[in-house]
RNA sequence: GGGGAGGUGGCAGAGUGGUUUAAUGCGUCGGUCUUGAAAACCGAAGACCUGAAAGGGUCCGGGGGUUCGAAUCCCUCCCUCUCCGCCA
């Protein structure tokens, strides 16, 4: 979330941030919030001011009583009982206008990056890389689920007997390379200095509300009732929260980690065509990682996690580009988002593959993310993350760009030592 | 799931209703001393909110309650440790 001493102190930067996120009536929302924030302030004064008259009167009425002075003290108390009202009532409007202050915060985006592109759907992003390998494919080529059945690599019926539509059943070579996916991404990440961590996949509504997810995507992940427990729908929500609540040392940073989990997604609403196959599940596969820096070197470290995901497709050796996403297609919480687009042969569409974003201090103000400057001073730091890679359109775009004529499927070199094989 | 013990500053650990402004120790930082360091000695140091500032307020796991006043008493939830049960 946003702070409230940035809205108060920079109202126009914010609406002119949040309009670039296409927010309806982002001067109403800012101005609605700068009143509250000024009635909440006005009555915290009054508040505190009573508060600090009372402290001081029962600290006299402890002193009267052991000097033995009791009809003094009873006087004392009397006052006291009469200025506890007054503070109830200050102190109900201040839970009051707090409570609504928070909701109206909440409620606001991240604000875009000032490089980020304007505009408001997908159609608006901007192609900032494409690399040179051919999407033109043979006569005859397969769509990647009937490859995958062909040679019973994946088999979408019976995930759909044990659990439903959209968890897939990985079978032989499929699970073998799914495998292979998950240890090779995470080698490259440690081999570029991300400490691995093996996080819960099940996390408390606390660390799902300090990434964003709540309550922006309640509705898009699963929840289980009886503990009160949100299945996570990317291991960013538990790698992040691994620093909930503490205070770094800058010597510590920049933080790297990676990780692999299993991420849930409820999808609520999408069916169609581009839904078959791998292109969208419920269930799915992703190696993440996650940076966190001072707020003056998040921009770099946001390259150079672009630059890592861009080695790890050219080492699977498929056709990609690189979307710098505009304002209006931007994640809530986000304030610059590069994704990255495999070329599928057979569907002949692209299909997002990882998103690489900077948050900034939006989820290190929900975390309280902080770090200790030169000065002692504590300031929030910047979180980011990347998938470095979700394996389902991974697989499709494997499948689809390395099938063979005679029916084979070429694996990258990359793949090999960790598949053991060269082709399927 | 059942019983027991506990949750206090970076860490350890005192504190069972009124100068708690949270003792003490360790660790940290600064200083003295030293060629430098160590030791010793002296001193400093929390987070958050509010305020132009001085200052004020809040915080002893979370929430609620009793009281003029709560780290301290009551209720409730969470967590940790431990024993028993179950179990990969």
């Amino acid at each position: 979330m946003l702070s409230i001493h940035f809205i108060r102190q920079n109202p126009d930067a914010v609406i002119q941030g949040l309009t670039k996120k296409h927010v309806e009536n982002a001067s109403e929302k800012v101005q609605q919030i700068l009143k509250i924030d000024q009635s909440y302030r006005d009555n915290l004064i009054l508040l505190e001011q009573k508060r600090s008259e009372m402290n001081k009167l029962s600290k006299s009425i402890g002193a009267e009583m052991s000097k033995g002075n009791k009809e003094l003290a009873e006087q004392f108390k009397a006052q006291t009982s009469l200025m506890k009202k007054d503070i109830e009532v200050l102190e109900k409007n201040n839970e009051e206008l707090q409570n609504e202050l928070h909701q109206s915060i909440v409620a606001l985006p991240n604000i875009p990056h000032e490089s980020v592109p304007n505009g408001k759907t997908a159609e608006d992003n901007v192609t900032v890389y494409e690399n040179q390998r051919s999407k033109e494919i043979f006569e005859g080529a397969l769509p990647h689920w009937d490859i995958a059945k062909e040679k019973n690599m994946i088999d979408f019926e019976t995930g759909a007997k044990i659990a439903g539509a959209g968890f897939p059943l990985y079978k032989g070579w499929g699970a073998k390379l799914q495998r292979a996916l998950i240890n090779f991404f995470l080698d490259k990440a440690t081999a570029a200095g991300y400490i691995e961590m093996q996080p819960p996949i099940l996390v408390n509504p606390d660390s799902a509300f300090a990434t964003g997810q709540l309550p922006d995507k309640e509705g898009q992940m699963y929840y289980v009732h009886q503990d009160d427990f949100y299945l996570i729908p990317t291991a960013e929500v538990p790698i992040t929260n691994i620093y909930r609540d503490m205070i770094l040392e800058e010597k510590d940073l920049p933080i790297k980690n990676c990780g692999y989990t299993p991420c849930f997604r409820r999808e609520a609403g999408s069916y169609g065509a581009h839904v078959r196959g791998l292109n969208r599940l419920h269930q799915f596969d992703k190696v993440e990682i996650v940076q966190i820096t001072s707020p003056d070197k998040s921009y770099q470290a946001l390259e150079e996690m672009v630059e890592h995901v861009k080695e790890l497709m050219e080492n699977l050796e498929l056709p990609f580009r690189i979307l710098a996403l505009c304002g209006g297609d931007m994640s809530f919480a986000s304030a610059k988002t590069y994704d990255f687009e495999v070329w599928s042969a057979a569907q002949k569409r692209w299909l997002e593959v990882s998103s690489v974003s900077n948050f900034e201090t939006f989820q290190a103000n929900r975390l309280k993310l902080r770090y200790r400057t030169g000065d002692k001073k504590t300031e929030l730091l910047h979180t980011l993350n990347g998938s470095a890679l979700a394996l389902p359109r991974i697989v499709a775009g494997l499948l689809e760009n390395h099938q063979q004529p005679n029916g084979s499927i070429y694996i990258p070199k990359a793949l090999q030592s960790y598949l053991g094989i060269d082709k399927i």
